[in-house]
DNA sequence: TCAATAGTGTCTGTTAGACAGTATCGC
DNA sequence: GCGATACTGTCTAACAGACACTATTGA
């Protein structure tokens, strides 16, 4: 039998039934803490549950294409805000039982977007917010969405040490503070404001000059301080080290 | 409607068939350098390429269960040694026309071995091999194993910075020199004896001492080597960093 | 004896981090 | 003026990498 025949006899539903879907722990700064985007499902299962946005990958698109799609229908985003937001694939959560209609193998994916505007309940949402992390440990979440989140983040952590993602989350032109302000939001940790300075201009592509300044200086004084947008570099060397991981890794 | 009427009115296969796979890149360390388990394909599509291990994931197993299955059919592995290899999710490859049958997902998992016999071919293969990684430029790979394999490597070799996974290729114990020869066959640079010697032992963690020594110096001279077995430290501080990655990365 | 290796000591350039200091702004 | 911030200078401890040296082994 050649390739052309053995394609004509072959039988999809041979199989026994998978679902895939693409979940995305889409993150945000707003107000100086850091947001992640949830739904209320208001179908079954979980009905009434906080859950990640996500949703069956189309028989045509691929898996990143299915979590943009899902996180633009979530948002309402789309065109130059949507182009902005950083998608990139997390690991995929495939265990027997995690969904109790049938095997459901999702491919989460995580994102980093700008201060984005609120979001409008989609499709299969009762309503749709975007919930402080600070404000996850109270709720409960629908299926393994626990586990995707707390690895969501933890990438989101290191990724910050390793590549200039966090301008991902700031608007095309931003200061020094502005970035200094997600290291600290991500990590939770207050840095250096001097030694962080010098060090991010030391990264080559890291950041890029703008030749202008801030209109006005903080909200709280100070000085007007240099606009820069985000390098050219993909990865940051040296990288930017988390301090005091201590020996909890262990 | 509740939630137990809801699934038992619900229909597995009212959504398009997709299929999901467990593919394995696994490496291993042959006569100083760097392996890859391949098979021919005895099926179609594909029927005489060489691919990666791997295979539909079953009802009723995780997604990293299945990956330890294909490899432990594909190399005849089972018991203690299989639980020696190190195996971890690597990513998700689902563009729709990947695979000419259906839309198939791949679950792609990175596996670190010893030295392994050579492969018996299982069941849907005509041959197993371990393969030299630098061959792989000269051969052409089945569906987008080439790309798989490539981010697998990749992964790897980063892997080694900042864990102890170079030990999973050694048995259980192992002199510096031979952790050394890890590194450099998986990162393709020769690395300083005596920094390397000394930057293992100040990792936390990293290697514990046997307390024994080789029975024999090296096969070209040299004193016995002390004997280490990997430590319990899961990540290495400070990481031991590959050197001149250059400015290639921007 | 010779070549190769294990393991240790030492030096240097670089870097992270602590601290200080000046200039500039909002209030 | 006062407090806060932007940005730069300086010092120190830690570290990577280069080099050197001794001791021990196989051939």
């Amino acid at each position: 039998m050649n390739e052309q025949d053995f394609l004509a006899a072959y039988d999809p539903n041979a199989y026994p039934a998978v679902a895939v879907t693409a979940d995305v722990v889409a993150l945000t700064i707003r107000d100086g803490a850091l947001h992640l985007l949830l739904i209320r499902r208001g179908a079954q299962p979980y009905a009434g549950h906080w859950a990640l946005p996500g949703g069956f990958v189309r028989p045509d698109e691929d898996l990143a294409t299915g979590a943009r799609r899902e996180l633009a229908e979530e948002t309402g985003l789309g065109g130059e805000p949507l182009r902005r937001v950083h998608v990139e694939q997390l690991a995929s959560y495939g265990a027997p039982d995690r969904d109790p209609r049938m095997r459901i193998v999702s491919v989460a994916h995580l994102a980093f977007a700008p201060d984005l505007p609120d979001p409008a309940a989609g499709t299969d949402a009762e309503a749709a917010a975007w919930v402080p992390v600070a404000e996850l440990a109270s709720r409960q979440l629908a299926f393994d969405h626990r586990r995707i989140v707390d690895d969501g983040l933890e990438r989101a952590r290191a990724k910050l040490e390793y590549t200039p993602l966090a301008t991902r989350f700031l608007p095309p032109e931003f200061t020094i503070g502005d970035l200094r302000g997600v290291y600290e939001t991500v990590w939770g940790h207050p840095l250096h404001p001097g030694n962080f300075h010098r060090k991010v201009l030391s990264v080559p592509g890291f950041v890029e000059s703008t030749g202008t300044s801030t209109e006005r200086g903080g909200s709280r004084g100070g000085p007007r301080a240099r606009l820069y947008r985000a390098g050219d570099a993909r990865l940051l060397h040296p990288a930017l080290l988390r301090p005091a991981k201590e020996e909890t890794a262990r």
